[in-house]
RNA sequence: GGCCCCGUGGCGCAACUGAAUAGCGCAUCAGAUUUCGGCUCUGAGGGUUGGGGGUUUGAAUCCCUCCGGGGUCACCA
């Protein structure tokens, strides 16, 4: 039971009998007391001032008076314009910090009473990992790490997108240029030997394009098709009329993508699509071969960032689910069917727009394997109780419309599904663009990470007794609890900068620091001798009392970032009692203290700083080391 | 253009969802410490919270408007 659930009623009532008036629970506002000021909790009285017909000093004084008379944990008051700060006794706060130590998992509710799904990653599988995607997973992790504190049972998941044009592309580029080239010949990584063909495709596209549009800008058609040709010089004319820059560039681009479609090697990829649709044997098991290298090379990927999956999704499976539930909601009148016979979902009364859900071929839109991967997960854990979807802000829209389908399905969990949408990560270049290749790779990133953190390590640590093995792994610990620290202090719905040098840095709020507390923290505690329970009568340092104040939080905390899906808020908690930790270390000292009591309370705060620091960090994902 | 998100010291980020003098890190400057791990701690300078208006005892936070940045409006995913 926290504090201010132990003053409010009290309050409640002294107020409303002080006044005698009824008082709205929802008025007594307690909050922390602000550093600058003396005491631990703050009653705001400026809400009383109309029925006390009294000044803010005076009706604090008053309501002071009677809490103190009633409430003996309150040892001290004092007015500042209105606000009304309480002093609570150290033995209350002493009894927090036995009350805390006593706990085995202090702040975290393990039971798993409901299952909540996290979905992450999700990459297509035509190209390698990159920064975004270490954003995606490691909040996508976390998140599944704190839920699953909150009293959930997690399942972690996520859909690839292993179907498509996109991939039919590197399949194209690799039979015509591969040679045969495997992982095994190359001793690429699979994810990247597939990356490569999806370049080389891209290569050879825009060759071909150079070539077609100088020859029909010359009015050399070939034999090219009718309606595009009367379309392009529809465009062109268009084009040439327009003054507006903007209007005319937009033109341009519908040229270049009418173009690219006319150009042979886009019509052989399509054609591959199409054999791959009818499950043509040869397409179909290049398409098993080259998405098997992806999967390896993924795999290794995860592996090092530490994080891992407990359900697999294909979008090659989902889409015939969402293809037969689009079919039942045509049946029922969700959806509508226009002349072509595609098939479409009208959102006008939501204040948005007409919706594809499938082509007038009948193919599957992305919309479509999402309607069906969502029921197909719902059926496959009959008591899931939501899904977390993390994915960037970009589909913002793409979210907010299919939870509005699954509604007009008549899905009940549709309430429960959410976006946990999250900002892009820019560089100080710019945005991240592949066709400038400024894309950072996840691996090589990973490796800098983990080799600046040996750097370091080896320059001023103290790894001296330590195996080859043992160092290798907190090389790792470091470099990389450093970048998932640096992704994911920042608000996740918050566009982010990524500053190479500073996502390695030790000091300040980065997760090295945070380490190297939990570090200094072991260290001293293997030189204590023996730690027993606390003594409740001592006094205690003002530094002290800060720190047991914001360990106290520590449940709050976890619940929060639960309700807000925010691995923010653990990162900002943990560098704050990081921080509380140093300056009570700087202020007072363990070994050195005559009063045994007051060196074994000291041990015993630093022993539970070290194991919140311990669960927090592990929250994120990250570990924390003994030494380093 | 319609809709959505964002704008906080030079830079990067906080602010318990409406409260006190808007915090922190980098960077800059000045200090502490022969110490239980100096990858530490203390202090200083730096702000009209993009501009303007409104609601409120009280606004970075809510409303309106303008400016700036981004996203999205595909029979792509």
């Amino acid at each position: 039971m926290n504090l201010e659930s132990k003053l409010a009623p009290a309050l409640l009532k002294i107020i409303s009998e002080l006044y005698s008036v009824d008082v709205n629970p929802a008025q007594i506002q307690l909050q922390k007391t602000r550093k600058d000021f003396k005491g631990d909790i703050t009653l705001v009285v400026f809400p009383f001032l109309k029925i006390s017909k009294k000044g803010p000093e005076e009706t604090g004084a008053e309501i002071a008076e009677k809490l103190m008379e009633s409430i003996d944990l309150v040892t001290a008051y004092n007015t500042v314009k209105g606000f009304l700060n309480f002093e609570i006794a150290d033995s209350y706060w002493l009894e927090q910090l036995k009350g805390i130590n006593a706990q085995e998992n202090y702040g975290l509710d393990l039971s798993e009473s409901k299952i909540q799904m996290v979905e992450y990653s999700s990459p297509n599988t035509n190209k390698p990992l990159h920064l975004g995607h270490l954003r995606n997973n490691f909040l996508g992790h976390s998140v599944s790490l704190i839920l699953g504190v909150n009293g959930y049972e997690m399942v972690k998941t996520q859909i690839i997108n292993d179907r498509g044009i996109h991939i039919c592309k590197s399949m194209l580029a690799w039979e015509r240029f591969g040679e045969g080239e495997t992982p095994e010949s190359s001793g690429m990584k699979g994810d990247k030997l597939v990356g490569k063909y999806y370049v080389a495709f891209d290569k050879a596209l825009k060759e071909e394009l150079a070539v077609l549009s100088k020859e029909w800008a010359e009015g050399n058609f070939g034999n090219g098709d009718e309606k595009a040709i009367a379309e392009y010089q529809r465009l062109s004319e268009a084009s040439a009329e327009k003054e507006d820059d903007k209007a005319r560039k937009a033109i341009e681009g519908k040229i270049k993508e009418l173009l690219n479609n006319q150009t042979q090697i886009m019509k052989d990829v399509k054609e591959m699509l199409l054999k791959w649709e009818a499950k043509e044997s040869q397409v179909y098991a290049l398409w098993e071969k080259m998405n098997g290298w992806v999967y390896k090379g993924f795999d290794v990927t995860y592996e090092s960032m530490g994080v891992s999956f407990d359900k697999l999704y294909y979008e090659s499976d989902t889409y015939i689910t969402g293809k037969e539930l689009v079919e039942k909601g045509l049946e029922s009148g969700t959806f509508f069917k226009k002349d072509d016979g595609s098939v479409w979902i009208d959102l006008s009364d939501e204040g948005l727009d007409e919706k594809l859900v499938l082509r007038a071929d009948g193919t599957a839109v992305y919309m479509t394997q999402d309607i069906g991967t969502a029921y197909q997960r719902f059926l496959d854990y009959p008591k899931l109780d939501g899904i977390v979807y993390t994915v960037g802000n970009e589909q913002d829209y793409h979210f907010k419309v299919l939870f509005l389908i699954l509604k007009k399905l008549g899905f009940k969990w549709a309430a429960n599904c959410y976006h946990l949408s999250y900002g892009m990560v820019d560089l100080p270049t710019g945005k991240m663009k592949s066709r400038e290749g400024t894309v950072v790779d996840a691996d090589d990133l990973i490796n800098d990470v983990v080799q600046k953190a040996k750097d370091m390590t080896q320059e001023r640590g103290h790894i001296e007794g330590m195996s080859e093995d043992e160092k290798t792994a907190l090389y790792r610990m470091i470099g990389l609890g450093g970048l998932k620290y640096y992704l994911m202090k920042v608000d996740p719905k918050k566009r982010m900068l990524f500053n190479p040098e500073e996502s390695v840095d030790l000091n300040g709020n980065t997760g090295p620091f945070i380490q190297y507390a939990h570090a200094r923290i072991s260290s001293l505690l293997r030189k204590a001798e023996n730690i027993s329970e606390v003594q409740t009568t001592i006094d205690i340092h003002e530094s002290e009392r800060e720190l047991i104040k914001h360990l106290a939080d520590y449940p709050e905390l976890i619940q929060m970032a639960g309700k807000e899906y925010s691995p923010a808020l653990i990162a900002n908690y943990s560098y704050e009692l990081v921080k509380l930790y140093n300056s009570f270390y700087q202020s007072v000292s363990i070994f050195k203290e005559e009063d045994a009591q007051k060196m074994n309370m000291r041990l015993v705060l630093s022993q539970n700083v070290g194991s919140v620091i311990k669960t927090a960090m592990g929250l994120l994902g990250i570990q924390v080391p003994e030494r380093m």
